[in-house]
DNA sequence: GGTGTGTAGGTTTTT
DNA sequence: CCTACACACC
């Protein structure tokens, strides 16, 4: 047991605690992982079996690690039998083993975010309703969190206080599609995210039995991430752990971070209330990060009210401060981060896996790529568009879907005419109609075609006949090959490759390798399998793949890359040099968030993991105009730089930072943000992209001393003349000659509307904008 | 009835 | 900028 010689006061005692309820409440970097890893461990040792471990982790990739980690302990074969992952995919795999008692078939179709989606689109035009106010996107999250939070449809449509919520919203049909929504799921024995944990805590509470089974399995009860649970998976934990107590939460309320997502910070913050004699344990030494970035992180958070006392603290160096960067455009922000890794690399001999560059929306990923293309610099790029939500991907997945649950209406929908064979939407649209309202699945109808009063042609109706017949000797393949052969075959005979194959466009060339690579990994599969649990099947390999994310896949860790991800995705991980970019007021904090205090302060616990992801050095940079949908829109330094403590910045590469309190203590606090600038965009001599080599990458990117010394020289107003007006020629430097069409706003957010010769309309903001009158 | 082209409209964050 | 839907043609 010398593992536990390794361990800090705290995290020993923790460590040994292995029986009772038990709260660690983990800082970051404090070493909750390693807490988690050997608790488990020692259970093992104490002769505790590995059989009535569940540990919770808050992604795959997390629990394959920590199982790695105690394999090293107590042997791989211990290690194997513990129960862990992630709340969806335990879950799912237990209502695979019940499924019979709640209705579903052992096979159930898990639908993500995308499947759910449309769906609900279409209820909501077979309702009658219009998709532009019944946005899917927003029924959606309205549904998943009545799930989240255990309301049956007719829960919700007799909540009253819902009710009026969506009466006030002006859509008061919410709660009847959402009960349409899970008859129809029902139907093609499919179960959203959401149900996958709602239909445990139906099967918990409605069959004692089974409930009984599961306490007695899981004796010992392992959340990770705590903070970041919701209402739903609070009550199935709570549930399995009535009989022992045995259930140890693992968590930081500071870094709680998913309330859109349900998760409910009160789940800790209140754990002491349902365990009265819990035994609470705090890591509060940091082993990650210098002291600069710990203190600078403590002094960011403290704004927040909502809290449990932490004191954060670390024997590490002081470090470097900080550093503040700021650039004229997205595209210069993208270089100067590029740049900077350049130096560092070189410099300091670091490797490129040794950064970060971690954003707030997916979105800014694109600058940032082309920065880090145009150096040279390996990086890889997580979450975005996951492999297996990219089209083809999904198209063929269909198919696999369709024979593994022909119940699967949305798998149908998708691929009845892909590739075309001459089944349209008319066809369709009657054809779903029909079994919509006689309840019958359209897989049933679709056989049956000839026997059912269904006005179709007999062109089409052939064409069914043609497709059912080919979908039926596709299950008849896969009950009897592995999956990669009957993957392979369903592929060629649908003529998905060929198709794919023809084209030979770059994209075209992409979606033809993802399918390669697709099936790929299903020969892999079948070979890693333990074929003496008999033929790795087609179910067995698509029927959990819904819960793989991006980070499950494709982490090669000897890979040396760059890493960029949006600061959710960090959580958990670290890196010597983490980048925060796009540091902007509407981005971040998000313009949805700047609302309401908690969202605000849920902002700025986001903000405080991305902090807490730095080892060595932590960036921040910022730009004053970014492209959005294509056209230059202008923004504001995040009022999150100004919640730092001074001390721990560097600001040495930044300009002044205005606030709309302008008393404070950034240099050059009058700079003027109201119109002075007598640079334009384009002309921003220190932007390095697309000319700086990677050979030569330029010591010298000092906005603030260029922009000051620029300032003092003009006071006049160097900006917009005021008096401009609709009609005017103007000249401005990056979009050519333009004419004013009108005037719009005051004061500070007044701004032109310009038809540009070249680069047609644009809005500018006359403080920035530097027009000439010609 | 199916297939191809224009133009609206859309960005938090994810299992 | 990119994707999804609506309209006009075959």
């Amino acid at each position: 047991m010398d593992y536990l010689d390794g361990l800090n006061q705290a995290q020993r005692e923790a460590v040994e605690h292995t029986e009772g309820p038990t709260m660690v409440l983990a800082g970051a970097g404090s070493g909750k992982t390693r807490v988690l890893t050997y608790r488990i461990a020692h259970i093992i040792n104490k002769g505790g079996s590995p059989f009535n471990i569940l540990a919770l982790t808050f992604t795959n990739k997390a629990a394959r690690e920590m199982k790695e980690r105690i394999g090293k302990i107590v042997g791989e074969s211990n290690a194997k039998s513990i129960w862990m992952g992630t709340f969806h995919s335990v879950f799912a795999r237990i209502l695979r083993t019940e499924a019979e008692k709640i209705g579903y078939p052992a096979n159930f179709t898990i639908y993500d975010s995308d499947d759910s989606k449309r769906l609900l689109k279409e209820i909501i035009k077979s309702q009658g309703l219009d998709d532009k106010v019944y946005k899917p996107s927003l029924v959606s999250n309205r549904i998943s969190a009545a799930k989240n939070n255990l309301l049956t449809p007719q829960a919700y449509q007799q909540n009253l206080t819902l009710a009026k919520e969506d009466q006030q919203s002006k859509k008061p049909m919410i709660g009847k599609i959402y009960e349409i929504y899970d008859k129809r799921l029902f139907k093609a024995g499919a179960m959203d995210f959401d149900d996958l944990l709602f239909k445990t805590n139906i099967l918990l509470r409605d069959f004692p039995e089974v409930l009984n089974k599961y306490q007695d399995k899981f004796r010992y009860l392992l959340v990770d991430e705590y903070q970041d649970t919701n209402f739903s998976q609070y009550i199935i934990i709570r549930a399995l752990a009535a009989k022992f107590e045995n259930i140890c939460v693992v968590g930081d309320d500071a870094q709680s971070i998913y309330s859109f997502r349900g998760a409910n910070i009160q789940n800790i913050l209140n754990f002491k209330n349902d365990y009265p004699d819990v035994a609470t344990f705090k890591l509060e030494q940091n082993y990650r990060s210098t002291k600069n970035i710990v203190k600078a992180a403590n002094s960011l958070i403290e704004k927040n009210k909502e809290q449990l006392k932490k004191d954060v603290w670390t024997d590490n160096d002081e470090g470097h401060r900080i550093k503040l960067m700021r650039a004229i455009t997205d595209n210069e922000e993208g270089g100067h981060v590029a740049n900077t890794i350049f130096q560092v690399k070189n410099n300091e001999q670091a490797h490129h896996k040794d950064f970060a560059i971690l954003y707030r929306t997916n979105a800014q990923s694109r600058a940032m790529e082309d920065a880090m293309r145009k150096l040279n610099l390996p990086y890889q790029i997580y979450g975005g568009l996951s492999f297996y939500q990219r089209k083809e991907i999904k198209d063929l997945l269909a198919y696999f879907r369709l024979v593994v649950n022909p119940q699967d209406d949305d798998a149908i929908k998708r691929i009845i005419n892909y590739p075309a064979r001459g089944i349209g939407k008319t066809s369709m649209d009657r054809l779903i109609l029909f079994s919509n309202e006689n309840d019958i699945p359209l897989w049933q109808v679709l056989c049956n075609i000839n026997q059912y009063p269904v006005q179709i042609g007999n062109a089409a109706k052939n064409k069914i006949v043609g497709f059912v017949e080919m979908v039926q000797s596709f299950i008849a393949i896969a009950e009897k090959k592995d999956a990669y052969e009957t993957g392979q075959l369903i592929a060629s005979t649908t003529t998905i490759l060929k198709e794919l194959y023809a084209d030979k466009s770059v994209e075209g060339l992409g979606r033809y390798e993802n399918v390669q690579e697709l099936l790929n990994s299903m020969k892999e599969f079948v070979e890693d399998a333990d074929q003496s649990q008999g033929i790795p099947k087609l179910a067995d390999y698509i029927l959990d793949i819904p819960l793989l994310t991006d980070q499950d896949e494709k982490d090669k860790e000897d890979s040396d890359k760059v890493t960029l991800m949006t600061i959710h995705a960090s959580k958990g991980l670290e890196f010597p040099y983490v980048f925060v970019v796009g540091m902007e007021e509407e981005l971040f904090p998000s313009q949805h968030a700047s609302q309401s205090q908690t969202e605000l302060e849920e902002e700025r616990r986001l903000f405080y993991v991305a902090i807490t992801r730095a080892e060595k050095q932590c960036y921040l940079t910022y730009s004053e105009s970014r492209y959005k949908w294509g056209n230059l829109t202008y923004s504001q330094p995040s009022r999150f730089l100004q919640e730092i403590d001074e001390q721990f910045l560097d600001l040495s590469g930044a300009a002044a930072v205005t606030s709309k309190t302008p008393n404070h203590r950034f240099p050059d606090p009058g700079s003027n943000w109201g119109g002075n600038q007598t640079r334009r965009p384009s002309s921003a001599g220190t932007s390095t992209t697309g000319t700086v080599k990677p050979t030569t990458p330029p010591s010298r990117f000092k906005p603030t001393s260029r922009l000051n010394a620029s300032n003092k020289g003009g006071s006049s107003t160097g900006g917009a003349p005021s008096n401009l007006a609709a009609g005017m020629r103007v000249e401005h430097g990056r979009f050519g000659n333009g004419t004013v069409l009108g005037i719009e706003g005051v004061g500070e957010n007044k701004k032109a509307i310009i038809e540009f010769d070249g680069a047609g309309k644009k809005q500018l903001l006359l403080r920035f904008a530097k027009l000439k009158v010609t």
